[in-house]
DNA sequence: CCAATGCGGTCAGATCCTGACCGCGGGTCC
DNA sequence: GGACCCGCGGTCAGGATCTGACCGCATTGG
């Protein structure tokens, strides 16, 4: 019966979102009698949420966590902002959900009304570019992308090669990987008939639906290492960048976060930093807001780097 | 009927999980006819989730984007992802929805299953201190705060005030506002019976539930109004740090996000950068990076800040 | 052309839902 | 302590709904 789940629905709602609300209340909001509410909330009890209920004159019902997470029910503003989460956090500000977040983004792109996905783009475009040096992401072609792959859809784009050849693409998505800080899609090409992996960032505006193609399986079954062995050895070991600082350990160590570098004493008095992947123009920044004396040991480049920005601050 | 509606929600789950799906398919899957999933489809349509299909040997059913966002079903590693983007977006990075972001968030931390809250925490934890300046901000802190405006709770804290006398509070919060890079609660306090505003960031550890309370209006109705008129006039007004570049606007512009700040051509060779809040020392190191000859125009503080700076990276 | 798919009508039996009672027990406030 | 409010659950009866089993039709892709 439409009615009945469309209420459990609402009820479920209602339930997410105000913590407390008596039986009498909830009658009047779904317009039913006090006793079908109760059969609701068995209901829904019945099928795993916890509501839990306290009687007397302050009672009511209340919506608690159990073992399984009930079905969301936001609203726009609330979608909005998942949204914008999920675009941040699948840009790599935190290492280890990348991947899980662009398949939730997908997930949500795929029902997000048009009006909210407007709003989306409009805040996600006020994030842009700070860190200069990495990849420029975009979120949307991400989910598109990871879309494409759990679909089983055809992709058409274009894609700029490393010696900036452009060319035009048709693939069956097998499946996006997060390396470092880089995105690539691993594909059959169906132009070279052969398996090939893709620099997210390399492929030109956006990548159209080709329709239906077949499910394929990336060969040996591991994407990730699949990637990782197609990758040209200077792409696949990162460089990390090191410094010294003069403080101690510890008391660096809360403050850099441990996803990114690694802490090391030094002595006493000092220390080793060592980015866990590839070093970054933020590497620096963050090493030069703490306010303690530092060296930078490597990469040369990195010390070119540090040095140049010394230049300008010495300059003023 | 129970089976009635958790089928339809099974369907609606599984219509977000994949794009297509057959009829038989979908049957055997839910263990009933073919006919009964047509009426199902059928049901869910009626409720306004826009199902489309397609007939033919290629065809299925596939949810699209309709009018309204249906229930999310998320499984457990995109809930956590969904929780550690708000919580990201709740600290600040991105203007404008932060306050939606903790809204949201403290709705799912509600129904979070608790093996799900201690793999978000950990998550969360590895973001620590990003900015070093900026104040820290505990999402879960900010949930539960939000939590208890939302359902009327009382809440105990320790705040160490600005002159750091530390005193316990109980209080019947009202509103949770972010201005500038800072959170503060509207809340009714107790045990001074009268209106205060708490700079969440002096709150020690938790706030504890403190049982039910009576819901507050803020005075004026502005809940931000009343934390700018209650703000001391240093804190209310930020220090914007300026300084000029040598390179065009519309060069350095595409490389500053335009939340943190503002880029005004100088003639055309310069521009003036400057920032939308109170500067920092990774304005400083930022600008630094740009790689362009730069001049500190003002506040004083951040010129002598950018020479200790410069002083630190000497030591090279 | 054939096979697979979605669509919708109809039927009959089983099932379920709803509102209306009722009394019980537990909490809150006066 | 007592009044009151609320959640809980049993029971009943009428009505609505659901399900599976048919059926034929239209559309798509190979």
């Amino acid at each position: 019966m439409v009615t009945t789940s469309a209420r459990l629905l609402a009820l479920l709602s209602l339930l997410q979102m105000r913590r407390e609300w008596s039986g009498p209340e909830l009658a009047e909001r779904l317009e039913v009698g006090p006793r079908t509410i109760r059969r609701d909330i068995d209901k829904l009890r019945s099928l795993g949420y916890p509501i839990e209920a306290a009687p007397g004159v302050a009672g009511g019902y209340r919506l608690g966590a159990g073992a399984e997470l009930p079905p969301l029910l936001l609203d726009d503003a609330e979608a909005v902002a998942v949204a914008v989460g999920l675009r941040s956090t699948a840009a790599g500000s935190i290492a280890g959900v990348e991947e899980t977040s662009v398949r939730a983004l997908a997930k949500l792109e795929q029902v997000l009304p048009d009006r909210l996905r407007r709003r989306v783009r409009a805040l996600g475009d006020a994030t842009a570019t700070f860190s200069p040096d990495g990849p420029r992401i975009d979120a949307d072609l991400l989910a598109a992308i990871a879309a494409a792959a759990r679909d089983a859809r055809r992709l058409r784009f274009a894609y700029r090669a490393k010696d900036d050849t452009e060319s035009r693409r048709e693939v069956e998505p097998a499946a996006v990987v997060h390396t470092g800080y880089r995105w690539y899609l691993v594909a059959w090409d169906l132009g070279r008939a052969d398996w090939r992996t893709f620099r997210v960032d390399r492929i030109d505006g956006h990548a159209t639906d080709a329709g239906r193609g077949r499910r394929r399986e990336v060969p040996g079954g591991d994407p990730a290492a699949f990637v990782r062995k197609a990758l040209r050895p200077q792409e696949a070991t990162p460089v990390p960048g090191r410094m010294r600082l003069r403080a101690p350990a510890d008391v660096i160590a809360k403050r850099v976060p441990a996803r990114y570098a690694t802490v090391e004493p030094d002595g006493d008095a000092a220390c080793i930093v060592t980015t866990t992947g590839s070093w970054s123009t933020e590497f620096i920044v963050w090493m030069a807001t703490l306010d303690v004396d530092l060296e930078v040991l490597d990469p040369p480049e990195l010390v070119d780097r540090a040095r140049a920005v010394a230049q300008r601050l010495r300059a003023l």
